[in-house]
DNA sequence: TGTATTATTGATAACGAATCTCATTACTGT
DNA sequence: ACAGTAATGAGATTCGTTATCAATAATACA
């Protein structure tokens, strides 16, 4: 059976108080830095089993790296995310959702699933670089 | 000035004489097997340069691993990928890209891209799938 | 409450994709 | 032909992630 443990819990809070996605190494940091004794491989495993049972989003960074979230919504939907900072807005749009499913089916694919993240400069750090220059 | 070498070459017609869509390491595993000596390095330098010059579709596996295709078409589009065999369709969709462009404006954020991918099993796998159990 | 069971932890090793190093090779323009 | 230098490639290195496995601790139950 599954177990209470204060490790999942001390990841499942720094996920929560984080406004964007961050890596697993980067919250292993966070949680070492606020005095957490908690161990890498604890905090991978534990990031792994909020996003199966849905309490995280999970995407692949534009580099391949994992990052996750604290996921507020229970249903299926994207996210906005800026390249600086991480801030993040969960989006949704039925209307890519109906696209992609018949854009499947059109060609015979079936079991079909997307990938849609859309990737930008928010606001202030759109002005934090504008001034950088 | 950028030189032609053989290996360019090669990377480009093994990566044309495929369908879908592979990775360095099994492009590399290719070239040796039909003899050619090609080194692990080059295959991802010429990789990248393919797909900077354009001459490449790149996109990161579900697994976040790099993929790489012949690009035959010059616009933007995206893809439709089998997750069993690596068939894959182009496709645009004008729809997305405007949706993905005002879900950003929308929220204030600048210099927007976005990763549209969709993944599914081809026909041809879906009847080995269902074959197989 | 004590105890047996066993899921979980975490230090460390191992893995794999991707990049870097740098001596050697071989394009290219003259 | 030759000098200049971009490109190559074997091997080392980096880095994210997973596997190992002995120690720990959560849970069920006597
Ligand atoms: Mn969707
Ligand atoms: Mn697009
Ligand atoms: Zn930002
Ligand atoms: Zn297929």
């Amino acid at each position: 059976m599954k177990r209470n443990t204060w490790q999942r819990e001390a990841v499942r809070e720094a996920l929560g108080s984080n406004e964007g996605f961050v890596s697993a190494q980067s919250l292993h940091s966070t949680l070492r830095d606020t005095g957490s004794p908690i161990g890498l491989a604890t905090v991978y495993r534990a990031l792994a089993d909020l996003a199966v049972e849905g309490e995280a989003d999970s995407l692949q960074s534009l580099e391949g790296e994992s990052l996750y979230r604290a996921c507020t919504q229970g249903q299926h939907h994207h996210h906005l995310i800026c390249r600086n900072c991480g801030l993040t807005v969960e989006i949704e749009a039925d209307a890519v959702e109906l696209w992609a499913q018949s854009v499947a089916s059109e060609h015979g694919f079936t079991q079909a699933n997307h990938v849609v993240d859309v990737f930008g400069l928010c606001a202030e750090c759109t002005v934090q670089t504008r001034l950088a220059r």
